[in-house]
DNA sequence: TACCAAAATGAACCAGACTCATTTAAAATG
DNA sequence: CATTTTAAATGAGTCTGGTTCATTTTGGTA
């Protein structure tokens, strides 16, 4: 029964999220799953790797629903927004799970390749962003990936240590530096400048050179 | 005796750090310190509590070490420079500690008021800052507080990861992002303003209209 | 219905965290 | 110093909970 394998993984993250990886027995795992002990171990090489695939399989999830969340045609910018309100949303609202993560496996190993999976979605829009020149070039994107999700990461903690509710503006104010100029809504489309107004791409010139200007300007 | 404490602390960070928190036996610990196993649960509750105590003591020293290194009479871009420097170099010396510090206790609990402590480090930089208008303040304390540590602390991770040393450019680029101009050291103190350069205040204001510019040129 | 392989079971095993009755060391007392 | 008192240290034994595996159950096939 490939069903069994999900019912336990439900389980596990069940019982995972409410008592933590040292807290959660196999046994009330096992009995969560209406299946005996001895029978996880069918599924599972052992504790570790059980909870290997629950977080595992949340970091998949996660994916696919970012893929979903994110619009194919609008600006870089609009994609980075909606990329950062889903993690961020979805850091919150799983945030026993996401925690968990941190229990699989200290870094290495090909034991979170899902996690890998996910963070490429914000590389395929970074690329993306500055083949059409919509981003400033000069920081690499490996860097800009941690500004990202770092900052998210500690953002939901800090949220959840204080008990506040997801808040728009710190991925708001997250992509205006990260971008410098961000929560443009759908209007700005690449082409279309209207009115007296400076285009985007200008004011990102600017902004540019000022950059460079303000990095020279002292020593 | 007093120093026994520290004895069995020091015996807990390099087991804990070499065989993880699962892979660590007391017992291990114990001949490490030269001391029965019983004797280290005269000093700590329990395994948990050696980790809290180890991972503490981290990050008070964390603490210490970052006002050293901070010069008092520059700028807050060369200040937070330094900590960042600080910072990023501390993750990658002690990988393993700084890893152990997820497994104490999750959030809440004032287990790891250290590490409170240490993060006030960067607020009293930040709130000085602000105070001279060196920082643009349209962004919270809070937010870029976790713009900072959660940044350096992916990059460490990534840098970890890819078994590249420590990088400059990580720090000087979260900084560029985050003060809209870091690198300048210690010659751009507060009045000087020399040649026809336009004043770092100067620019900064322009930043500040631009981003406004941008952030309303949409929709 | 009889047979077989795969799936499931749970009692038994065992590692390792933690306890505590006993021993050893240190301080206080006279 | 000898003696009592108090504190510190010990490690054998307890106990919890992860893991194994001989046995049973299930589901399909001849």
């Amino acid at each position: 029964m490939e069903a069994k394998e999900s019912s336990i993984l439900d389980a596990a993250e069940k019982i995972f999220a409410e008592a933590g990886f040292d807290g959660a027995k196999v046994s009330d795992i096992a009995r969560a799953a209406s299946v005996a002990e001895g029978t996880v171990y069918l599924y599972y090489k052992n504790k570790q790797d059980l909870l290997a695939g629950v977080v595992g399989r949340f970091w998949t999830q996660l994916t696919l629903g970012a893929e979903e969340a994110i619009e194919p045609d609008t600006t870089t910018a609009m994609q980075l927004e909606q990329l950062g309100r889903y993690h961020l949303q979805s850091l919150l609202n799983q945030f026993e799970v996401v925690s968990l993560t941190y229990r699989a496996r200290p870094q290495q190993e090909q034991d979170l390749d899902q996690v890998r999976e996910y963070v490429r979605v914000f590389d395929r829009i970074m690329q993306r962003g500055v083949d059409r020149g919509e981003l400033p070039g000069h920081i690499p994107i490996v860097q800009l990936r941690d500004v990202f999700f770092g900052t998210l990461e500690f953002s939901a903690r800090t949220l959840k240590l204080r008990e506040r509710p997801y808040d728009q503006s710190v991925v708001t104010n997250l992509l205006s530096i990260m971008v410098t100029s961000t929560d443009t809504p759908s209007g700005m489309t690449q082409g279309a400048i209207q009115g007296k107004e400076p285009s985007n791409r200008e004011l990102m010139n600017t902004l540019k050179a000022i950059q460079k200007q303000l990095k020279t300007s002292g020593n």
